[in-house]
DNA sequence: TTCCGTTTTTACCATATGTTAAGTGGAAGC
DNA sequence: GCTTCCACTTAACATATGGTAAAAACGGAA
């Protein structure tokens, strides 16, 4: 379940100034990355590029690390370049429920709590190696005043990424845990071979034995 | 499952001149209540309220009645005033899926379908006797040049709808089917009371039989 | 009213899935 | 290199839920 990213980079490197040439390369990449995406909407001029790219800070997290802690009020924006979060709560019996997985080129935030300024129930990990673009909301507040329209494509955005998170879960109402397994490997396919067995489960909503034995009679 | 609705009293009334006194009444106080339910939200002119009230249409269906039928396009919004709805589909081996209920003072469509103007899979149906205004897609934009900021806010409004969609859906993850029902009455308690059981079962994902045999060991 | 179709209830059996427990393998740390 | 830990697999058993069928209750139509 590894992937290639920032923090493995750090760890594996030894020259500092290697290590600053290589992460400043990586943070532009990334950048690059959001606005070849934003881009695919509407067009942004070289100013406006350059607000978006400074407006965002990046951030490496390994498998399983946390980029928002549930019970608190989510203020940041995350936009994925590299891996896949997953958003879980853990219930009374302290079992670990996935609501849903992002991978690249998706914003995540839990929107209902970065709106309205309340406590979120949900988490949001690192389902795998990944690496992120964080804007607090100040800054997305201040960036929406100087780039006009951005409020609209970012709202659209969340708006269609809402529907196709309604309409996957919907896919799974009334499936058998094979089945939902099934679609989840057709809708998903990239996810599957990258976060561990047992998110895909919580996400599913079996247990991990049960996941490993549809697996076994699948093959 | 019954509720005074308009077609209910039209069956009801004799008079003819009454007939006609009784529905326009209704149809003031469903626009009112339209208006009602915006003005919670944002000031709008009398003019505004006018036009609003104008662009809307309404419509009376009995329960089971279809107000949108999947594999077409969903060109219309509905304004739910009295009764429920519910977003349906029939899946392959016939079998009816609920996705989700609809009550008074909610906006209904097929987002994906309206917004895209593609094919829906879903359909909509009154879950009970139900009484909606309803407006085209190219109303409401007109609408939309007529009414600064009623876009805005209709989109708003719609991002909560699904946020609270998928908040519903992923308090259902994990539970077991009596856990389901149990957080279903708790979280839409006059939903039950007023559409079919076979309705709720199909919505928490289990058959009629399995539902009536909760019930009865809940009591 | 009576009849007929639909919804709901009840019961019995089959089965998928959870629970518990034990064993395996690989990765991380000492 | 060894140990430890965790994720994953496998298995045996328990149980909730689905499937089927039939009876009962309800509602609408003649």
């Amino acid at each position: 379940m590894s992937s290639t990213n920032v923090q493995n980079l750090i760890e594996v490197s030894t020259s500092k100034d290697l290590l600053i040439e290589i992460i400043s390369s990586i943070f532009v990449s990334m950048t690059n990355r959001l606005i070849a995406f934003l881009q695919q909407y509407r067009f942004f001029s070289a100013d406006e590029q350059q607000l978006i790219k400074d407006s965002f800070e990046p951030r490496s997290y390994k498998e399983g690390g946390q980029l928002f802690k549930g019970g608190n009020i989510c203020r940041e924006l995350f936009f994925v370049c590299n891996g896949v979060l997953r958003i879980m709560v853990t219930n009374q019996k302290g079992a670990e429920l996935t609501h849903f997985f992002l991978k690249e080129d998706m914003f995540c935030t839990i929107l209902h709590s970065f709106n309205n300024e309340v406590p979120a129930t949900e988490s949001i990990q690192a389902a795998c190696d990944a690496d992120v673009l964080a804007i607090s909301k100040s800054k997305l507040l201040a960036l929406y005043k100087q780039v006009p329209g951005l409020k609209e494509l970012l709202d659209q955005i969340m708006q269609n990424r809402l529907l196709d998170k309604i309409q996957i879960r919907n896919a799974y109402l009334g499936a058998d845990s094979e089945t939902r397994y099934k679609l989840f490997m057709q809708q998903q396919p990239d996810i599957v071979l990258r976060v561990p067995l047992k998110d895909i489960a919580s996400y599913l909503g079996i247990t991990p034995q049960s996941l490993s034995r549809i697996r076994k009679s699948i093959k």
